[in-house]
RNA sequence: CGGGACGUAGCGCAGCUUGGUAGCGCACCUCGCUUGGGACGAGGGGGUCGCAGGUUCAAAUCCUGUCGUCCCGACCA
C-alpha cells in the first residue's frame, strides 16, 4: 500500500473527548472515527488489525474443534421471554418494535439464539458434544460508554457456545477453551491472566476471565492474585483470609457494653480516633437499596462492601447505596450513627458480613444521633455472608500468603452455563436410554475490539502505538526521505516490491512531505519496522529501525529485506 | 439516575462580559521554495455559530426550552 493512497488522516493533537490512551491514539493515528457515543467506524487500518485478531481467533477455535457460524443481530423478544431474560436484562438491552409492532432487540449476546439453533437440530446424544462460534457485532446500551473501544456500546465479539450431555464433558471443553484462549492471546502478543470471576448477567456457576494486566487506571477491574500459588480472582469474586480475624474491644478498654456520646463523630476514621480503637473493632452499617428495598449491611470497619457479592447474596437485580435521606427514612437516624439496633427486620433486611464473625466487645452505632455503643456483642449469632471486598495484603485462601492487587482489562471470559438456558427454553436431546434431557452448556467470549484496545494500553509510548507484529495493520513502513531524489525513490520502490512479493505487508510512504512528518506518522501508527532510505544510500546503506526497541541498524537494501523475512516469515 | 462543563469549518480553539460585516492555528486546494524528526512564503476554498422559540431595527453574543457530547459520582455512614 502506498501511503499517499491509504485512507488515513493522522491528527497533530490528541482529541479533546478521549481519556484512555488507547482511545486517544486510535483517534489521533486515524484508526477509528466516532459516529456517536460509544459507536465507532473502524477505518482501514483498524479493520486490518481486527481482521488479524479475528483470524488468530478463528484458527485457534477451529483447531480446538469448534465450528464457525453466524447468527442474527436482530432478535425477537419471544426467545428472550422464554429464557426469562427479557425482564431481567435491563436497559442495556436495546429494544424496539418492528412494523408489525412485534417486540425486538439488538443482540447483546446469543445464548437464546444458539439454544434455539441447536435445539431440534442436534437431538441425539451421538451428535454431542459440539462447540459453535461466531465473530460478530454486539450492541449493549451501556450506562456510560467510555474509553473508546474499551467500553463501546457497539463492539465486535467472538462468542462460542458448547453443548454437552454431562458435566464431565463440559469440564473437558472448558479446559479445552481455556487452553485455546491462552494460545489466542499469546499469538496476539498479549500476556493474560486467567482469573476466577462472578458470572453476572450471563449466569451459570463456574466462570473465569482473561485479563490483560495494566498499570494504567483504564483497566476497569481489580484483580487479586497470589504470587505463591495459582490463585487469582476478579475483585467481585475474590475471597481472602482476614488479617486479625479476631478483634476484641476489650484490648482497648471497652469490656462493658456502654452507650457513649460521640458528638459529630460520623466516619469510621473519626470514630476510630475519637475512641482510640482500630477500625477493625468497629462494626459499621451501610444501607443499600436493592430492587427498591432497603438492606442494611453490617461489616467490619476496616472492610468495604463488594456490591456484586451483595447483589448475588440477595438474588437482586439492581443495587445502589442509599442516600442520606433514605437512611433517615428507613432507620430513623442520621447517617454516622446507624446500626441494626431497634431496626424492624421485616422492614429492613439485615446482612452481616463474614468479617464480623470474629469480633468481640466491638463498637457500633447506637442508631441515635451523636451516640455509639462500645463493648457490644451479638445477642444471637447472625448468619454471616461474604459480601466484602478483599484488601491487598490479606491472605490467599489457598496458601495463606499475602494477596497482591493489579488492574486488568477483561478481554475474554469462559462460563459454565449448565442448564440455565436449555431448561427454560426446553432445549433437549435424547440420551442412550431414549430419555429427553436438557443440554448442558458452556459459553466463551472474546472482545475483539477490546483486545485491540487492550494491546495499545499495554504497548505504547510517547510517540504512539507499538503493535505486537502479529496484529499490526502492516509490518513494515518503507520511507524514502526525499521522494524527488530518484536514487532514494528507486531503492525504496525496489525494497517495497520485493517485500510485497515475499508476502510481507508493507507500506511505502511516497508522500511528498518532509522526513519529520513521515517519521512521526510511522511511530504514531505503530508499524513494527521501518526502513528509511535517505542520504546514506550514497554508501549503499539504508536504515532498519525497530519500533519496539528503538534500535537502528545500517545495512544494505538486500540485508534489510532479508531481515524482514527472518523477522516476519519464520 | 444525580452533579458539573461544553456544543462556533474535518481537528484544536478564540469571539459572548458590554448585541452591530464570523475569526485564529492545524488539516485541505494552487504556486513557489524546501527534503533526516510534525519547514517557509504567497494565494484560495470551506461554517444556517447544535436545534427551536423569544427579546430587538439588529442575536454566535441576552432570555426560555430542547437535543447532543464529555467528565465526575453512583460516597462504605
Amino acid at each position: 500500500m502506498r501511503m499517499s493512497k491509504l485512507f488515513v488522516q493522522t491528527l497533530r493533537e490528541f482529541p479533546n473527548d478521549a481519556e484512555a490512551i488507547s482511545h486517544k491514539l486510535l483517534v489521533r493515528a486515524g484508526y477509528i472515527k466516532k459516529l456517536t457515543s460509544g459507536i465507532y467506524s473502524y477505518l482501514p487500518l483498524m479493520q486490518r488489525v481486527l481482521a488479524k485478531i479475528s483470524q488468530i481467533i478463528r484458527e485457534e477455535m477451529n483447531a480446538a474443534g469448534a465450528q464457525e457460524l453466524l447468527m442474527p443481530f436482530v432478535q425477537p423478544a419471544e426467545i428472550w421471554q422464554k429464557s426469562g431474560r427479557w425482564e431481567v436484562y435491563g436497559r442495556e438491552l436495546a429494544r424496539f418494535c418492528d412494523r408489525h409492532d412485534n417486540k425486538m432487540c439488538l443482540a447483546p449476546t446469543h445464548e437464546e439464539v444458539i439454544t434455539s439453533v441447536v435445539s431440534g437440530t442436534f437431538t441425539s446424544y451421538k451428535q454431542l458434544p459440539i462447540n459453535l462460534y461466531q465473530i460478530q457485532t454486539k450492541f449493549r446500551d451501556e450506562i456510560r460508554p467510555r474509553f473508546g473501544l474499551l467500553r463501546g456500546r457497539e463492539f465486535i465479539m467472538k462468542d462460542a457456545y458448547s453443548f454437552h450431555t454431562s458435566q464431565e464433558s463440559l469440564d473437558e471443553e472448558y479446559e479445552n477453551m481455556a487452553r485455546a484462549y491462552k494460545r489466542i492471546f499469546e499469538r496476539c502478543g498479549l500476556e493474560t491472566k486467567m482469573v476466577q470471576s462472578d458470572s453476572g448477567a450471563i449466569g451459570g456457576s463456574v466462570s473465569h476471565e482473561f485479563m490483560v494486566l495494566t498499570s494504567t487506571q483504564t483497566g476497569e477491574n481489580d484483580v487479586f492474585y497470589c504470587e505463591n500459588c495459582d490463585y487469582s480472582a476478579n475483585s467481585n469474586h475474590a475471597v481472602s483470609i482476614l488479617l486479625n480475624p479476631q478483634t476484641n474491644g476489650a484490648d482497648y478498654g471497652y469490656d462493658k457494653e456502654q452507650k457513649l456520646d460521640t458528638p459529630n463523630v460520623k466516619t469510621i476514621e473519626q470514630l476510630s480516633e475519637f475512641l482510640k480503637v482500630p477500625s477493625s473493632c468497629i462494626l459499621k452499617s451501610v444501607l443499600y437499596i436493592a430492587d427498591s428495598k432497603p438492606v442494611l449491611v453490617m461489616i467490619r470497619g476496616d472492610k468495604e462492601v463488594e456490591e456484586t457479592k451483595l447483589l448475588n447474596a440477595l438474588g437482586a437485580l439492581e443495587i445502589r447505596p442509599a442516600t442520606s435521606d433514605e437512611a433517615y427514612d428507613y432507620l430513623g437516624c442520621e447517617v454516622g450513627y446507624l446500626s441494626f439496633l431497634g431496626v424492624d427486620e421485616n422492614k429492613v433486611k439485615i446482612i452481616c458480613d463474614k468479617s464480623a464473625q470474629g469480633m468481640k466487645n466491638f463498637v457500633i452505632g447506637a442508631n441515635e444521633p451523636h451516640k455509639h455503643i462500645v463493648g457490644y456483642n451479638f445477642t444471637k449469632t447472625p448468619d454471616f455472608v461474604d459480601v466484602s471486598l478483599v484488601k491487598e495484603g490479606e491472605l490467599c485462601p489457598c496458601c495463606n500468603k499475602p494477596l497482591k492487587v493489579t488492574r486488568g482489562i477483561e478481554v475474554g471470559n469462559i462460563f459454565q452455563l449448565g442448564t440455565k438456558y436449555s431448561k427454560p427454553m426446553n432445549a433437549t436431546y435424547t440420551d442412550e436410554n431414549g430419555e429427553e434431557k436438557p443440554f448442558i452448556m458452556g459459553c466463551y467470549g472474546i472482545g475483539v475490539t477490546r483486545t485491540a484496545a487492550a494491546a495499545i494500553e499495554r504497548y505504547h509510548d510517547d510517540f504512539g502505538i507499538i503493535w505486537p507484529k502479529e496484529i499490526a495493520p502492516y509490518h513494515v513502513d518503507v520511507v524514502p526521505v526525499n521522494t524527488e531524489d530518484s536514487e532514494q525513490m528507486g531503492v525504496a520502490l525496489e525494497i517495497y516490491n520485493k517485500l510485497l512479493n515475499a508476502g510481507i505487508e508493507v507500506v511505502l510512504d511516497d508522500r511528498a512531505d518532509r522526513a519529520g512528518v513521515k517519521f512521526k506518522d510511522s511511530e504514531l501508527i505503530g508499524f513494527p519496522y521501518r526502513i528509511t532510505v535517505g542520504k546514506t544510500i550514497k554508501e549503499g546503506l539504508v536504515e532498519f529501525k525497530c519500533r519496539k526497541t528503538g534500535e537502528v541498524e545500517k545495512m544494505t537494501a538486500d540485508e534489510a529485506i532479508e531481515k524482514c523475512k527472518t523477522l516476519l516469515l519464520s
